[in-house]
DNA sequence: GACACACTAGGACGCTCGTCCTAATTTCGC
DNA sequence: GCGAAATTAGGACGAGCGTCCTAGTGTGTC
């Protein structure tokens, strides 16, 4: 009882820590001052530092895919439900401009200190593309939904980034009509992946390392 | 002389240690190993690791600036310059999908950090910012070159951090294709920045922050 | 009331970090 | 060649880190 309290405090404290100052940068007494309780009671919940990140992402996962089937619920078709991932650039905006996108972040971050977890992490971004995957199939857009749901991945992310470094929220609104109008596009079928001419610049170079 | 040059070999060896493991996870022994001299050798090149980072990224500035000198003067017309730009990403997509973008991450790394220079470090994404900017202006597109600008950066630091999370060429190559098509588009006019029906998506939440 | 067990507090441990000091070595103008 | 300045090496220092130990407190069972 107690326990799962104590225990999900900690998770749910160090969740908020991690996406506010990166993984690296929170340190044990940081997560014990937000929990209130002493240094030394981690270790009866948690064997390391990389046990709480585990945790963290563990809870990430489960609270992402209760948000996707919440949604899956809520929207009436596909449309509607990209349209709430969408939306959430915007209804997270402040979040967003100050600490940008949890999850682009996180991989970020473990990446660059090749952490075991990274790949865990990683599968936060694969849920969110199976499910976009599945919702612009459901579009008619069997054959290239894989790319599609990427596409839209890749343009939050840099969405993400961008606000957070510049901080400006007319940025973020301009951008999320874009994407409407996309959505909106791509509804129609006249989408885009590799609609319009080609030009010659998928040869690629070898340089770099 | 030998000065400049090890203050130099110094700066260049962090810019790449940065890089790869982030800025935090870099430690000064890190840096000496590289560099091949003594720890305490860098009290008289180098006041703090601060000043090593604000070093690094002035670094960076000069070598971006110099970067888009040469751009300049190798594209004949703006698509060919800002076709240059999208093409780093296919250029350096190795590198990318190692460690992603050197000022994106860079900018969220400090953001999160709250640190002092995070604002030094944005200047690398106003100097590609400007310089797009320009070059879509003489596309005769003054009136959005800015949004224009924003938007491919937005894509691109998009592009970078799914790759690194995912690292699938394939995924870079196609979206890098549909960066070429939107170019393209743009030069004919009737480019992005909303062209299409309006939906109403741009009403914002007031949750989150 | 005794016992087992879950939980907590506080601090010790060894390590790495950024910083800083001092002494030796090199460089170079004169 | 000499002296001053620049450069280097090596290590000391205190602080903060993740980890781990131990003693103490509560709680429920028989």
């Amino acid at each position: 009882m107690t326990e799962t309290t104590t225990r999900q405090r900690i998770v749910e404290a160090s969740d908020l820590l991690f996406y506010r100052q990166g993984y690296e940068h929170t340190s044990f007494a940081d997560i014990a001052d937000a929990v209130k309780i002493s240094r030394g009671n981690f270790y009866h919940h948690f064997k390391t530092k990389d046990d709480i990140l585990d945790a963290v992402i563990e809870h990430r996962l489960a609270t992402t895919e209760s948000m996707l089937e919440r949604w899956e619920a809520a929207g009436k078709s596909p449309v509607d439900r990209i349209h709430g991932f969408i939306h959430m650039l915007v209804a997270n905006r402040r979040k967003i401009m100050r600490h940008g996108c949890p999850v682009g972040t996180l991989c970020t971050e473990l990446s660059k200190l090749r952490h075991p977890s990274r790949e865990g992490a990683n599968r936060l971004f694969s849920l969110f593309r199976m499910w976009l995957r599945e919702q612009f199939a459901l579009l008619g857009r069997e054959r290239d939904a894989d790319a599609l749901a990427m596409h839209l991945l890749a343009r939050s992310q840099g969405i993400a980034t961008l606000a957070n470094a510049v901080r400006d929220e007319e940025f973020v609104r301009r951008e999320v009509e874009l994407l409407c109008d996309w959505l909106q596009a791509c509804a129609e079928g006249d989408g885009c992946t590799r609609n319009a001419v080609r030009h010659d610049c998928g040869s690629f170079d070898t340089q770099g390392g």
